[in-house]
RNA sequence: GCUGGAGUAGCUCAGUGGUAGAGCACCUCCUUGGUAAGGAGGAGGUCGCGGGUUCAAUCCCCGCCUCCAGCUCCA
């Protein structure tokens, strides 16, 4: 065995060190700032720690902070030290597990008593008092019966079963200090890296997610390499806050939520103006597209979900009612009913492909301990369509999809060039055969190639009766939502024996698409308003211009103005308040008005008004014509 | 559904074993004021719902409902 090795680095440079050398120490060959800012390494695509000794021929890349691998390190190590200071002040703990997460980390804890709250500011200052410490993370490898040996030892009695479920035969152990935890590693080389922490919040959890097991409570926090980034992520959370649609719905009057109806929200006339707007948005591009509008039944009976198939996979979700000594169940979903539009008479090859859109609204008896707001709601109306069509022409048909989506998402304010696209495949309970659902998958996944779309795969979350494409959109906090979806199905025209004629004069299945661009109106409105602050676009806004009056004397000025721009086609309101104009323009401002058009005696004597934009821009006086003209280009090319 | 927390005026929140308060919003009046809050007065509450303890419960106890933070799930 030789007793130097290669390194091969990024630069595509070979670097020949003694057998052993730590990634440290290569860093360190590299350059003293290298050798100071090495978070990790990354050995032959394993991320490893900087202490890691390299044993063989390999391709290195050291990790700094501006890798994004780097700070899942870091988190992880943050985790830690959380365990550390939990350790500290509640003995007797058992521990759960701590990973990194997206947007910090957390760690699981069977502690003594209940923690609240009050104990984080405590638990917080341990942890930056062991930062302080510098305690260096050690690696320790044991095979399983001396891991076992070592957490009884240590009376980490949750993870013992673990050891057995752990693939690898080296199972290691990470120290620093008198503090030990069994953990895939890897860690920053010490606790210094981990001044900026903050800790956000304890809820409850359970021991591997399983409601019937262990009880724990979990507590959140997050880190990054720099009390900036820190700072900056505290800000984002607290503009989140700021932006919750739940109370800005409330501020703007467009919806309520109420103990009468959990989960079913009741919409107000100006919430209904931006949920009409959009459904117009919609029914314009299927008028383009040849699509048809349905409308099916609410109730439908049991045996109409028995054939769907949604009686065996998703009754968990259902309301059903007896009626007549009949049962019967509320839909979830469109499909079903469509299928039966679809079926009720003979279909041609000549009127392929048959799209069907339908806004209807669809009741899912959601968990109660998971409704929130309007974004996760048991009532909804989708923009919802199947297309059926032959299986020549799918690619054709998500082409057209997809390019519909391309043209509705700037409207709403959301670049199409920026949505993450994920192929979601086949659940472990679905319907249909292996084989038709590795066609449907490959379908989607052509599709998405023909339109030269990057996408991800997130595997075995398809709907039950096919593989979807799913559409994330990244709002103003940059925060990812799910809305739009396609979904191929061979399943349901199967169940509901659909067939069309063919050229041959034969009898052939068509496939189904399912689709919806927005999702539910309800979620996307939700969306919508964090990711606008309620500041909607203005075709989409409740009230687009209101008139404020500066006396009584231009009153009936600042109605007739009103008038006319309502007569244009404008949603106008006028303030003839006996206020003065900066508190009626603080309370436009507060419902979010776009346009604040103010009228006193100088506007009414030139016909004119002076308009303000919701920004706090002051455009100054200018025609009423003017004005319309300006805003009706708003309006018509929905500028976002 | 599960774990933990909460529910007092439209909103944000004080408060007490002897049936309740503030600010904002609302209504009236005064003020006629030029781009984020002019002033005064008034009205408004079954203290989430049901039961219990007590001479007396908004307050203490039990059950339920709803909401919030998570778990899980998802449009």
């Amino acid at each position: 065995m030789s007793a130097s090795i290669h390194l091969q680095l990024p630069d595509g440079s070979l670097r020949q060190v003694p057998r052993g050398t730590t990634v440290a120490e290569v860093a360190a060959g590299i350059g003293k700032g290298l050798a100071k800012a090495a978070v990790a390494g990354v050995v032959d695509g394993n991320v490893v720690e900087t202490a890691r000794p390299i044993q063989g021929d390999a391709s290195l890349r050291i990790l700094t902070a501006k890798d994004k691998e780097a700070l899942d390190v870091l988190r992880h190590s943050a985790a830690h030290l959380l365990a550390m200071a939990v350790l500290d002040l509640f003995p007797g703990t058992d521990l759960g597990f701590g990973p990194a997460t997206d947007e910090g980390f957390y760690y699981d804890f069977k502690t003594p008593q209940t923690l609240t709250e009050e104990d984080l500011p405590k638990i917080e200052a341990r942890m930056k008092e062991i930062a302080a410490e510098g305690r260096p993370y050690a690696r320790v490898a044991l095979d399983r019966a001396g891991a076992k040996e070592r957490l009884q030892g240590i009376g980490y009695e949750l993870k013992i079963p673990h050891v057995d479920e752990i693939p690898e035969d080296e199972i290691t152990f990470y120290d620093s200090g008198a503090f030990t935890d069994m953990c895939e590693g890897p860690h920053v080389p010490d606790t210094s890296w981990l001044a900026n922490v903050k800790l956000l919040s304890v809820s409850g959890a359970y021991w591997r997610g399983d409601a019937s097991g262990v009880p724990m409570q979990r507590i959140r926090g997050t880190a990054f390499f720099t009390a900036k980034d820190l700072e900056q992520h505290l800000h984002r959370l607290e503009e989140a806050k700021k932006r919750d649609h739940r109370r800005i719905g409330r501020e703007m009057d467009l919806f309520s939520l109420q103990p009468e109806g959990p989960g079913f929200p009741f919409w107000h006339p100006r919430g209904m103006v931006v949920y009409n707007e959009l459904t117009k948005l919609i029914r314009e591009q299927l008028e383009r597209r040849g699509y048809g509008e349905v409308r099916t039944p609410i109730v439908l009976s049991d045996e109409l979900w028995k054939r769907s198939g949604h009686y065996d996979h998703f009754k968990d979700n259902m309301y059903f009612l007896e009626v007549d000594e009949r049962s019967f169940a509320i839909k979830p979903m469109n499909c079903p009913g469509t299928c039966l539009v679809y079926g009720h008479r003979p279909r041609s090859y000549r009127e392929l492909p048959v799209r069907m859109a339908e806004f209807s609204p669809l009741h899912r008896n959601e968990l109660s301990g998971t409704l929130h707001g309007l974004l996760r709601v048991r009532l909804m109306a989708q923009d919802d369509a199947h297309v059926y069509c032959a299986p020549e022409d799918l690619q054709s048909e998500i082409a057209d999809m997809i390019e519909m989506l391309q043209q509705v998402y700037p409207a709403i304010g959301f670049d199409p060039a920026e949505v993450i696209v994920k192929l979601a495949t086949k659940p472990e309970k679905a319907l249909g055969d292996p084989a038709s659902w590795e066609k449907a998958e490959a379908a989607l996944a052509d599709a998405l190639r023909a339109q030269g779309m990057a996408f991800e795969v997130n595997p075995g979350e398809g709907a039950f009766y096919g593989p979807k494409i799913e559409f994330h959109v990244t709002d103003a906090l940059g925060r990812t939502w799910q809305c739009g979806t396609i979904q191929v199905d061979f399943s349901m025209p199967e169940r509901f024996n659909l067939s069309y004629v063919g050229q041959d004069g034969q009898h052939h299945r068509p496939v189904m698409i399912h689709r919806a661009i927005l999702g539910s109106f309800e979620r996307l409105i939700g969306i919508l308003i964090e990711h606008h602050a309620g500041r909607f676009p203005v075709w989409l806004a409740p009230v687009q211009a209101t008139v404020l009056s500066i006396t009584e004397a231009q009153g009936e000025y600042a109605v007739a103005v009103r008038d006319r721009l309502r007569a244009a086609g404008v949603r106008a309101e006028a303030d003839i308040r006996g206020d003065k104009v900066g508190s009626k323009i603080r309370d436009a401002i507060l419902e979010r008005v776009p346009y604040q058009l103010v009228v006193g005696g100088r506007e009414m004597e030139s016909g004119q008004v002076a308009v303000r934009l919701l920004s706090g821009e002051d455009l100054g006086p200018m025609a009423i014509e003017d004005f319309l003209a300006r805003i009706r280009h708003e309006i018509d090319e929905r500028v976002a």
